[in-house]
RNA sequence: UGGGGCGUCGUCAAGUGGUAAGACACGGGACUUUGGAUCCCGCAUUCGGAGGUUCGAAUCCUCCCGCCCCAGCCA
């Protein structure tokens, strides 16, 4: 399940609830069990947030010898769908957890759920109210002033069992009664102001049909479920906190098996937002292509980017898991994509933006194979031979015919090597009489540092990547940058909101790339390096004759960082 | 202004009375056929603030300040 060579390097930092469940385990408080579970509503695809939940719940149970379950807390049919079911699973899988026979349906325990209502009904604890909606909110109070209690607060036990039966029965209408829990109309905790248990809902469930009219709440159905399952450690996020008395309430009052909530501060990254109402928003309208645009921080989306699982993994852990709010910068996100993928990636010379490149003195017609490595840092990836010829393909950016300071790529006069090939030297620069745009470069090549070494020691400052103009493939490189243009999206100016964040360039298709042979027919979800640009991932866009890649990260850029230092150009 | 939480480097985050780990970021250097990788070095006299207890406090006490969450028949 693990790569150990990887897992390895992050160190498993002290975090609370791993404290809370090594003393449980010490104290034996749960008989030496532990038993946590992942909670998703099937609302919507699951973004790098979920990834830190499911690397607690799953990564957790896994180092203390437990299980974890999959449960979908599929208890409102009228926002959850199959499709997001598919992708949760796919998801979890991906990121290299496994549920065995863990996978639980909230929905599949909704005749338990319905006799332990019936049950805190007969002990007076439970009734059933015919406010409207409106009017439980009025009754409610504020957060200073206590509620009111309802005036059908204390009907019969037998009234209210028979309307129980008929809301289930189906005789009411949507929002017309629901099913309370008679608490305290005073409490200062909201939560425990005679909560909803059950609402009318006359929808179809995925799961169970038409067979119900009413379905539980939130705050009724989990710890239930939690109970069912004999879990041990209820790991949340921080909102449920207020939540927890209630939590705790319903267990008490049915004497069942309880298990502990503990609460943990959801992930905010810099640059995106987090919440699934905004990430639909963005697919809905049309600002992405999906929820798994290589842009959005789903983990399909960053499946589809090229971010290996393990690299998601080393990140949720290195993070930590505390309870103060914090917004994690997303560069260190990017720090283990890079670190996994410089381990791991093959490297391939790709051009993205070509400049054609004549060599003078090469013969016309000769091809040589030189001979590349696959990956400096694994050995065991061999070699490849790479072909070479008189035209080749540079990429603009690294010639530049007046070259600023600390420019050490080719210029007019100047020598470079080509990697794995020769030493060339720019001795002219021709040009569009028009435009003034450089259209090709000639060189010369000293044929004695075939294989980019020279016999007399010269040096040279630096390596540029080529293709073989002859022997090169057109490809489609798609560049992405942040999807908001701010680190946090959801600060903003009166009257506005996170979409006045949205980056417009945050997509750029380049579509004449020219990639060296040895790429033909990678398949979708390949990952490898070109060497001076960046890691890049086979989109599954990719047609026989036309590869497409996502750019998953650049390179660490030096250049860039001094070019912009210089005051860019 | 009721209740529940939280405040340690730019960003995460250890630390639980014995004198501030680590990571990212950032800056500098070495090395280099990727300006990549790797390797060195630097980076909180101070823990939201003020008092107090103590030989000794980020850790205990008091007060204050700031931030987050809660008034869905969402989860």
């Amino acid at each position: 399940m693990k790569d150990k060579n990887t897992e390895a390097k992050v160190a498993l930092a002290p975090n609370f609830i791993r404290e809370i469940m090594k003393e449980d385990l010490r104290t034996n408080k749960w008989g030496g069990r532990v038993v946590t579970r992942f909670p998703p509503e099937p609302n919507g695809y699951p973004h790098i947030g979920h990834a830190k939940a499911i690397c607690i719940d799953f990564g957790l149970a896994a180092e203390f010898g437990g299980v974890c379950h999959l449960r979908f807390d599929d208890t409102n049919p009228t926002k959850e769908e199959q499709e997001y079911i598919d992708a949760i699973k796919e998801d979890v899988r991906w990121l290299g957890f496994n549920w065995g026979e863990h996978e639980y349906y909230g929905s599949d325990y909704f005749d338990q759920m319905y006799e332990w209502a019936l049950q805190l009904i007969k002990d007076g604890k439970a009734y059933v109210d015919d406010l409207k909606p409106d009017q439980i909110r009025a009754y409610r109070g504020t957060l200073t002033e206590p509620g009111k209690e309802s005036p059908y607060r204390n009907r019969p036990v037998e009234e209210n069992l028979d309307l129980f039966e008929r809301m289930k029965a189906g005789e009411f209408e949507d929002g017309s009664r629901v099913l309370r829990a008679k608490i305290d109309m005073a409490s200062p905790n909201l939560n425990m102001r005679d909560p909803v248990m059950y609402r009318i809902l006359k929808a179809p469930h995925p799961r169970t049909g038409d067979t119900w009219n009413i379905y539980p709440m939130y705050d009724w159905a989990h710890g239930l479920e939690d109970s069912i399952e004999k879990v041990t450690h209820s790991i949340c996020t921080l909102e449920f906190e207020d939540h927890r008395p209630l939590y705790d309430w319903f267990l008490d009052q049915l004497d069942v098996y309880h298990p502990q909530q503990i609460e943990f501060a959801r992930l905010n990254l810099t640059y995106t937002v987090m919440s699934k109402r905004k990430l639909l928003k963005l697919v809905e309208e049309g600002h992405v292509g999906g929820w798994g645009d290589p842009r959005m921080p789903t983990i399909s989306g960053m499946r589809r980017r090229g971010y290996p699982p393990e690299a998601i993994r080393n990140f949720c852990e290195r993070i930590g898991v505390a309870k103060r709010d914090s917004m994690v910068d997303v560069s260190l996100l990017e720090y283990f994509v890079r670190e996994e993928l410089n381990k791991h990636a093959l490297r391939y010379m790709g051009v993205l933006r070509p400049l054609r490149v004549v060599i003078d003195n090469y013969p016309e017609d000769t091809v040589e194979e030189l001979e590349a490595i696959n990956n400096p840092e694994d050995p065991a990836a061999g070699t490849r031979k790479v072909p070479f010829s008189k035209v080749i393909y540079i990429e603009r950016e690294d010639f530049r015919e007046d070259p600023p300071r600390k420019f050490y790529r080719l210029a007019p006069g100047r020598e470079v090597r080509l990697r794995y090939a020769y030493f060339v030297t720019c001795v002219d620069v021709v040009k569009d009489e028009k435009t003034g745009e450089i259209t090709e470069l000639h060189c010369t090549y000293d044929p004695a540092t075939r294989g980019g070494d020279s016999p007399d020691g010269r040096k040279v400052k630096s390596t540029l990547h080529w293709v073989s103009a002859a022997h090169a493939m057109n490809a489609e490189v798609r560049l992405y940058d942040r999807l908001f243009t701010t680190p946090d999206p959801n600060e903003v100016e009166q009257g506005q909101d996170f979409m006045a964040n949205l980056n417009p360039n945050s997509l750029e298709v380049l579509n004449a790339c020219k990639i060296e042979p040895s790429l033909v027919g990678a398949k979708p979800g390949t990952r490898f390096q070109f060497e001076r640009q960046g890691y890049l991932c086979v989109d599954p866009d990719s047609t026989h004759d036309k590869p497409v890649f996502n750019r998953t990260v650049t390179l660490r850029d030096t250049w860039a960082k001094i070019e912009k230092a210089q005051g860019g150009s």
